[in-house]
RNA sequence: GGUCCCUUCGUCUAUCGGUUAGGACGCCAGGUUUUCAACCUGGAAAGAGGGGUUCGAUUCCCCUAGGGACUGCCA
């Protein structure tokens, strides 16, 4: 060994770790693309390196800025950030070619003539041999003339990748197609593209979904003709719906900003997804990203694909509803209550919702959840109390207990309109009149909150303050037997 | 068709040749109880099938079956 190469190997060995997250512009953040975001995130920050973000936009037909901006708001609402500037691959094109001029100074690509009919036709043979993709114009010495493709001339041999979660791949090159690196017009395929700007970029690690399993055969290939360093790759599964198929529309959800709109709080789709696949002992809540990220590592990834479970993701999120703090709760709490109440929130209400988040917090495993548990706050007067409900009004002697309770409530001044006092008020008001609590319990609830989700009902009582507990218990006297 | 990847409770997983195969979600039963939750206790529930290797396989190897990816001048 040399000093140059041994130099090389200890760069290699100190270089910095950096990761990226490359999606192609399709239209939304992916779910699976965004737990691939988030494994390379986890990965930088547990390396002490960099995660970097690029939009494989090569194919411009198919590419538009809109998608694009979906993609970073999904990663934005997500809390995925990344490191240095969005890098969009259609902007490094005179790289992409310069390399694939260089691959065909040194005959690692030649120019194939081949029409596309002709490749179909060739195609169509192949396929039923079993056999790989071989230009005629591979070898050289029989240059045509009109529109060309430069090829990758597949090497001889086998190819071995080191795979961080599956381990040494291995293939026989002669099952490699003759890939297209430059169009006709000139303009690099993804393949090169990748290859180019991994490079360019330092990037250290390829951490994405297996479905990029054998590309990393063939970019690897082209690395080594390029007499490049050939980053480490991990790939990772992907995921499937809930019935184990392969995610698709037909399960809906695809993109983040469904979760979000089904309620999920970015923390806590976030704790779900990096633990879809990826293991660390017995722990499954991780309230803090620092806590992932000090732990994270790929050999803790699993090497089998994982379905969607959403009664777990459920699970995950309650956590987080239970446990982040009050102000960032409301702020993503705020659409929903607006939904359910059907208009703004006054400023009366939302400090009435304020003050109900410790009661809200555990019933509720999503926002919306926790919206509909929040209604009894803010539905309008008088109440629509029906069905069952209005049953348990009905009951003889209703009226007059409620009567009863309603003058001690009166009593009570403002001051001392606690949930503590009014638990002593109610205990003591049925001690007195020698009931038990559901008696008077039933009706109350079902008079300040016509049979909605509530808590404990001292609690709905302080809550809802004394002008709106009176008025409420008033409006429904009429209904009571 | 060809190449490659995968296979532990219903689901997500732990186990890195020797365990009563552990945990979580869900489910069931009980407790608490003022609706709905939360919470507490307990329970049922797994190594795809078949061959090897080994004193000993869930763990290593092979075959079969099943699932998946790729097979584009898409990414």
């Amino acid at each position: 060994m040399n000093v140059a190469s041994d130099f090389r190997e200890i760069q290699h060995m100190t270089r910095p770790v950096r990761t990226r997250f490359a999606p192609s512009p399709t239209g939304f953040l992916h779910i699976g693309g965004a737990r691939t975001a988030l494994f390379n995130r986890y990965f930088a920050d547990n390396m002490g390196g960099e995660m970097c973000l690029r939009i494989e936009d090569t194919d411009i037909k198919r590419s538009t800025p809109e998608a694009t901006q979906a993609i970073m708001d999904g990663l934005a609402w997500l809390g995925v950030a990344h490191d240095g500037d969005i890098v969009l691959q259609s902007q490094n094109q005179a790289a992409h070619t310069a390399a694939a001029h260089a691959l065909l100074e040194r005959g690692a690509a030649f120019k194939c003539y081949l029409t596309p009919e002709e490749i179909e036709a060739e195609r169509e043979k192949l396929r039923s041999a079993g056999t790989a993709f071989r230009s005629p114009f591979r070898d050289g010495g029989n240059d045509g003339d009109g529109p060309y493709v430069v090829r990758f001339r597949v090497p001889d041999g086998q190819t071995r990748i080191s795979d961080a979660v599956q381990g040494d791949v291995v293939w026989e090159n002669e099952n490699f197609d003759d890939l297209v690196l430059l169009r006709t017009d000139g303009t690099p395929t993804y393949m090169l593209a990748v290859v180019v700007d991994d490079h360019d970029m330092g990037i250290t690690h390829v951490i994405r979904g297996d479905d990029h399993l054998i590309n990393a055969g063939r970019q690897q290939q082209l690395y080594q003709s390029l007499k490049w360093d050939v980053p480490n790759w991990a790939h990772v599964p992907l995921i499937h719906g809930p019935d184990g198929k392969k995610l698709s529309k037909r399960h809906g959800a695809l993109g983040a900003e469904a979760y979000r709109d089904m309620g999920y709080l970015p923390s806590g789709l976030r704790n779900y997804l990096v633990k879809l696949g990826w293991a660390h002992g017995d722990q499954e809540i991780f309230l803090d990203d620092s806590d992932i990220a000090a732990v994270f590592s790929l050999d803790g990834i699993n090497s089998a694909p994982a379905r969607l479970d959403f009664d777990k993701m459920d699970h995950i999120n309650a956590q987080h509803i239970a446990n982040i703090e009050a102000d960032r709760l409301l702020i993503y709490a705020k659409p929903f209550l607006e939904i359910e109440a059907g208009a703004p929130l006054s400023d009366k209400i939302s400090t009435r919702i304020r003050a109900a988040l410790p009661t809200l917090r555990p019933r509720s495993k999503t926002l919306v959840e926790l919206a509909t548990n929040a209604a009894y706050l803010f539905d309008a007067r008088p109440l629509d109390i029906s069905g069952k409900t209005a049953k348990s009004l009905r009951r003889e002697g209703t009226a007059s207990l409620v009567r009863a309770l309603t003058s001690r409530l009166e009593s009570l001044e403002d001051a001392k309109w606690t949930a503590d006092t009014l638990q002593t008020v109610l205990s003591d008001f049925v001690a007195d009149q020698e009931i038990g609590f559901g008696k008077i319990g039933a009706p109350v609830r079902a008079a300040l909150t016509a049979g909605a989700p509530s808590p404990d009902l001292h609690d709905v009582l302080a809550l809802l303050g004394r002008s709106e507990v009176l008025a409420r218990l008033d409006d429904a006297i009429p209904l009571m037997g």
